[in-house]
DNA sequence: CGCATATTTGACCTGGAGGTCAAATATGCC
DNA sequence: GGCATATTTGACCTCCAGGTCAAATATGCG
């Protein structure tokens, strides 16, 4: 009973994921999420309670996302050093978008003063530096890595990498550019 | 003759870069800009004629002193990969402020909308990894450097390098992974 | 001293941010 | 149909951002 409600909130979270990505938070008004979802400002208030609490859900799901996608690359078929291509080649953003990671670009807005940003993005960095790390130690035991530093720092090497890639991406750095970084990164395994 | 000024602009534009260094362009206001130079908000208006054009000159004011001190400690004397690991660390950012680099900051938060930053980015980017380049060059030819890869990849990598470390500074990663991630950075040379 | 000039200042303005809420609307059920 | 419930909605509120400006203030000079 009661009058049927008009939009998922899941779905909403992924549009104001969208909006944030582009425009950052400061930037990104109330009543522009909520013309962007065809629905009232009253109703996002509703369902959200704050702008800022949105901004976490929507970073929340970006993490999951990203997450799933990395480990998805890391388990497919085929030679160490090219999963990891895939999955730094991804993370990055490069595919179409070109607006970066929305995490890091949290993390440069508000990581001063918003802790559930820096929170989330250190979870996010944790996961994928770990995914790293196991990935490179079993390209070691196999005999494909031939590198000699521990794994775990080529791993922060490699997380290092990817975020200040998409930084450079966002700033439509070239891609010749984030061709090198790449073929570098990899290499350097 | 005239009224004589009360503060100088250059002292102005750094305390501003200060202030937009920690708190991020969007959640910066006019008057606590004024507040925090103690004068008056007309006062600042007369002089910058706008917050963004304010903003434009501290991240200008900025890239300055960064390539400046990249530039000084290239050129010390001392085993290139001495020179290059203490860039990566002052870069880095990660001396006392933890806050980051600003303009990697203002990218993520505005990239996508304010062409001034991204210009003002990728012009510093470029000087930073020519600097990169040409050391690691050097550092080939006098054989202290051993690596394989071309130079201009591995500046772009390290340049990728200090930024992504410059983020996770921010979000207030620990000294033992960004260790991690210099010594990776340093080694692969 | 009185004037011209340069600078400062806070009151003032408009627009929109972030948020609230009472009324309107669309169901299921009896 | 009439009721209870759930959701929507835009008008409404307060506050401050970003910016403007006329008046006030502090100099050098004749």
């Amino acid at each position: 009973m009661g009058r049927p409600a008009k939009f998922e909130p899941a779905a909403a979270v992924g549009m104001a994921m969208d909006v944030f990505w582009r425009q950052g938070y400061g930037a990104t008004s109330p009543q522009g999420l909520a013309d962007e979802l065809g629905i009232g400002k009253g109703s996002l208030y509703n369902t959200f309670d704050s702008k800022h609490n949105l901004f976490t859900q929507a970073l929340l799901a970006y993490s999951s996302l990203r997450a799933t996608a990395l480990v998805e690359l890391l388990d497919e078929p085929g030679p160490v050093r090219s999963r990891l291509r895939a999955v730094v080649e991804e993370m990055t953003g490069f595919g179409d978008h070109r607006r970066g990671c929305l995490v890091v670009n949290a993390i440069g807005e508000l990581a001063e003063t918003d802790a559930a940003v820096t929170e989330i993005g250190n979870a996010l960095f944790d996961r994928i530096e770990e995914a790293f790390r196991a990935t490179i130690a079993y390209g070691r035991s196999t005999g494909e890595l031939t590198g000699h530093q521990p794994p775990a720092d080529a791993a922060s090497g490699l997380l290092a990498t990817i975020i200040g890639t998409s930084v450079l991406v966002r700033a439509g750095g070239t891609s010749e550019r984030v061709q090198r970084i790449v073929d570098s990164a990899i290499e350097a395994l």
